[in-house]
DNA sequence: GTCGTTCATTGGTGATATCATAAGATTAGT
DNA sequence: ACTAATCTTATGATATCACCAATGAACGAC
């Protein structure tokens, strides 16, 4: 038995979760070709039918094709959806974090700032009133790493749903789901908290205060400044061994 | 039988295609129970297996959650991924098209400027020959509709490629399918193309001069000159009826 | 009012049938 | 005899069916 004996999350989804982690982790590279469903059924230890729903699903994912005869092979590179929350999940867990986090980084310099600036443009009352009290939540829980990180969270999602645009806090989420992964890594960062609390104060206020230059400017420094800090952690100036264990896949901690 | 005689395109995909769209559509609203698995399959013709295996796709695209007894239910519009292909190739086609478009539209705005940005920082000569190559493909057919979409796309799409990084190209993917679907209105803008060649003239110039400021500048101007005429398209001044028909599911015309 | 019991419904398995296709075999033409 | 076109075959994906297991909601017993 591949799995261990959780057997709570659903057979099909560990299924997917196995097999697309080691595709992203190149353990099977592109170009791989799998053992036809029905030995892989074997290996896993899953019927067969679980191997066929778990293939489609990764398939949806663009992780593999496949085709008749030929069997089920690895996709390049380039079709995978790298905005799926699994396949960024595990781009995030396997070995290549640094360059994903780095790729995320610069998308967050791209959008935040901008969702920064509609969220000023258009919040209501409601919206400029939630980001306050997630604000007031970061600036109590500055001392509880993981409390700080999930208000953080919640602070920019706010954001996102001040700028009132559905498709752009779709993006937030696959944002969200980076800086997950990344959680583990930014928590260590000692002070981190400290250094950005003002940023997001510069933020909410701008916004409250209709101000939309000032608060694309205030974000743009808050995720810069952010950025620094993880990558300096992720790149250590002299290679020292990556942070312990690292590339769990841990489904859903 | 629910679906017409088209047995070459798979049965499944086509059983998500008609559930999903419905979903979007709200011919199924949020909150709405489905009958069992079993009665669906009586429904739609397809074997239980298929129900199932459609099913999960759609819960992995966010838009039904599903327990046991309870059955299965329409999830809330804030779960459903937008980003997905299907799942805003179904908003577009279905009656929300103008909201979702202009909200595409603003999403655009937000990110392309800054690809043709990064383009114009990092752009390898290939890319630069290869940017060029599409801007003449586009000049050349610009009185063949459906090709002149066609060499547009792939001109986005070289920018994006320019910037280097990949989950900004993939966020090109999403554009990419919003812009297929609102493929069918864009070409009724008479004279279109021709307003919008220049845009892309200068674009394709301010990165091959790795001028940053430029390119963000000319695409931004050629965005909202193309959304400007969707927008005009999809939102008549005197608020006439919407356009003829419009909500056709058709799958992949 | 709380606690089991029941039972409908989803989740998971295995066997079987069908269909598409790539590769091998066969045959015809040179 | 060698190549090329076509036919057959075998493999693997697709689809269906019948069952069993797990679950949790509703209902009734105490």
């Amino acid at each position: 038995m591949v799995f261990d004996s959780r057997t709570g999350t659903g057979l099909r989804q560990r299924t997917v979760e196995s097999i697309g982690y080691r595709i992203i982790d190149s353990t099977y590279p592109p170009g791989h070709r799998f053992s036809n469903q029905e030995d892989l059924s074997a290996e896993l230890g899953v019927s067969r039918t679980v191997v066929r729903e778990a293939l489609g699903l990764l398939r949806d994912k663009g992780l593999i094709e496949s085709r008749p005869k030929s069997g089920t092979v690895v996709a390049d590179r380039r079709s995978w959806n790298l905005l799926d929350s699994d396949v960024l999940r595990w781009s995030i867990a396997a070995r290549s974090a640094p360059t994903t986090l780095g790729h995320v980084a610069e998308v967050r310099l791209v959008i935040e700032p901008q969702a920064a600036r509609l969220a000023a443009r258009r919040r209501s009352d409601e919206a400029a009133a939630e980001l306050r009290a997630q604000y007031d939540a970061m600036a109590a829980s500055v001392s509880d790493f993981n409390r700080y990180i999930e208000a953080d969270l919640a602070f920019h999602d706010a954001v996102f749903r001040a700028a009132a645009n559905p498709v752009l806090a779709q993006m937030a989420e696959t944002i969200r789901v980076a800086l997950e992964g990344s959680r583990q890594v930014t928590v260590q960062v000692p002070g981190g908290p400290a250094t950005t609390i003002e940023h997001h104060a510069r933020v909410a206020r701008a916004i409250q205060h209709r101000d939309e230059a000032e608060a694309a400017r205030a974000m743009t420094e808050l995720i810069e400044v952010s950025t620094s800090h993880l990558l300096r952690l992720l790149r250590p100036p002299d290679g020292d061994g990556r942070s312990g264990g690292g590339a769990d896949p841990d489904p859903d901690g």
